[in-house]
DNA sequence: GTCATTTTGGTAACCGGTGTCAATATTGCC
DNA sequence: GGCAATATTGACACCGGTTACCAAAATGAC
């Protein structure tokens, strides 16, 4: 029982209150709180007791006003995935639970005239401390330099390094990419078509770079006519499943840049009574919830996006994190991906 | 172009800076920010113009601490289905738009045991305004004595009424679901599976509870072999299309509490050869982005989460909202969810 | 024109913390 | 013991707004 109850009309017990029981000056409580090193334990103590006693908690409002700084870190994010976006978060708040740190969220209209406008309006209002930038929208150099201007700090999340390691967290994608594709060479597809993401997305670049690594290494190539154009939603998968599957001659197997994408390839499969994985092979990327409730389950590559959230935030505000763990100097803010195979692989057909 | 470009070194301007420019002191300015009725047009015009010279944004730490009260509310959710938290999310930040208020997110983890004492740590050191409590946990009785308790306003949303109206908003699931199930009569499917949300959840019984009267105007009854257990996850979904599809007689149609098990009946269907909707349709809840990712896209019912977050934000913070097409008194605060038809439902064969 | 009443603007105190810097211990060293 | 160096603590202004209260100006009644 940390908790003390007060009575609902009972005023919050104020720095003062604190100073006045423990005997000393509000200065000195107020450096207990910020864990000064330059106390007596016997005066921490006392001051630590007065504090329980009254069951005193700092108003976060007026630290922000003196501090001239808020107590927030803001997560600033386009949707293109429910789950990644809230996994992030989960992420980030595993990181400040024991802080005195609170998560603001603030979806973002990527595709608005308004946009820039928008954040600066939020950032100026807000006032956080740092800012979080989920992919699609880490991407905008614009935003990161509204950030710097407004003296906000920021990290970018991204598939690739997007910056320095200072404001940076990333996957090896790529890598990744590769894997997967290796693995559906190794079974013995030759014919492998692909599903691209949108056009400027550095994911989707990102994803590609891997599957024509994976391709030129086996000594493959891509034909245009495999090469589907896509945009991360069902509706391209299902296009792209369309005109890859009605080929005189079509892939084995189809690497799609996103699950959702994946299953679009996937529905059309079924449609078309293709089975899937005897006839067709299908790899996706995200590993979104998607990718276990469709038939058969979707092979793919899940980044660890909650581990992601936490680097994020220690990257963010290290000197607000207790015993921060800290981040490595020497790290690169690079984690690691995972490929993960599923029903949805399966050799060729003779 | 609204925002002005400020130099990165340069102070925000504050209130003083803005009362100097327009030749008033800093009470009028603040009248004018407060919107205030006792003031000259020609008064407020200078000051406004001053504020727009300065790019005057007022420091909302500072205004808080004079408020005695914070400029945020706080979204607290367990998360079950992302997709729904984000929609809802999204619906509050709508509301609360063009008003002062920030939006804080808060994830609860409904099982662990110092749950309701985390709650109350996080309201105490953010004094948020107000609190937005998303099913499951909305039906924690304790969570809302709680907010009483500390004085912090609250709404919970729920399948059906949990309160008075002042701290609740509610979608019809009941009737809609039994809208549904007289669909599949309508069509002539007279063997009918159900598959149970988690015991103890409201919405589980309200959906039972419109299913069992569909069937019950129809005169038929539910065989308790046709009443599969589930648990709204995926893999109870699997389990129950095990039980009821590998009966001698199995249900011509099935539906389910949610849109993942629905996910898992129809793995089971396809993994077993069963034809969906021919020789089995399907009907889900939620309109998760699920129900359109998996083939055939199945039909469910969508509750109006975002249109909820909406309300529930007006009806929480009234007062905050600008110009705020103010809750009707008389509103009830139930929204309706509508059914919606997808090709996983057709008639029964033959 | 004078007095009472209503509007408006100004001053000072305050919200609950923190920074600065000086004042007061405490410790080390000769 | 005396003095310098160092470790702790406190006084006070200040963060950027707000309210309380008062004074000045404007308006109306007689």
């Amino acid at each position: 029982m940390t908790a003390q109850k007060k009575g609902a009309g009972g005023k919050q017990p104020t720095i003062n209150d604190v100073a006045a029981l423990a005997g000393v000056s509000k200065k000195t409580v107020s450096r207990v709180i910020n864990r000064s090193e330059f106390l007596t334990e016997k005066t921490r103590k006392a001051v630590e007791q007065a504090i329980e006693t009254l069951g005193f908690v700092p108003n976060p409002q007026a630290r922000a006003l003196a501090f001239r700084r808020n107590f927030l870190i803001a997560l600033l994010h386009d949707n293109p995935n429910a789950q990644t976006v809230l996994n992030f978060q989960q992420g980030v708040l595993d990181a400040i639970k024991d802080s005195d740190l609170a998560l603001l969220v603030r979806p973002v209209d990527r595709g608005s005239d308004g946009m820039l406008g928008d954040v600066r309006t939020f950032l100026e209002k807000q006032r956080p401390i740092g800012a979080l930038l989920l992919p699609p929208i880490s991407e905008n150099d614009d935003l990161a330099a509204l950030c710097e201007d407004l003296g906000v700090r920021y990290v970018r999340i991204g598939s690739a390094p997007l910056d320095d390691a200072k404001h940076c967290v990333s996957s090896n994608d790529r890598e990744v990419v590769a894997e997967a594709v290796r693995a559906l060479i190794a079974l013995g597809h030759r014919r492998i078509g692909f599903v691209r993401g949108p056009v400027g997305f550095r994911s989707a670049a990102e994803r590609e770079k891997g599957f024509m690594e994976a391709l030129a290494e086996a000594g493959l190539d891509l034909p245009a006519s495999f090469n589907a154009p896509g945009n991360y939603r069902y509706t391209a998968g299902i296009e792209a499943g369309e005109a890859l599957l009605s080929l005189p001659e079509p892939p084995t197997a189809i690497f799609c840049s996103n699950d959702e994408m994946a299953a679009g390839v996937m529905s059309v499969a079924h449609a078309k009574r293709i089975d899937v994985p005897g006839a067709l092979s299908i790899i996706g990327f995200d590993d979104s919830p998607t990718a276990t409730h469709i038939w058969p389950a979707l092979s793919t590559v899940r980044w660890p996006i909650r581990e992601m959230g936490v680097r994020a935030a220690k990257t963010l505000v290290p000197d607000f994190l207790p015993l921060a763990t800290k981040v490595d100097e020497r790290d690169n803010g690079v984690l690691n991906s995972t490929f993960i195979q599923r029903q949805s692989v399966a050799p060729p057909q003779s």
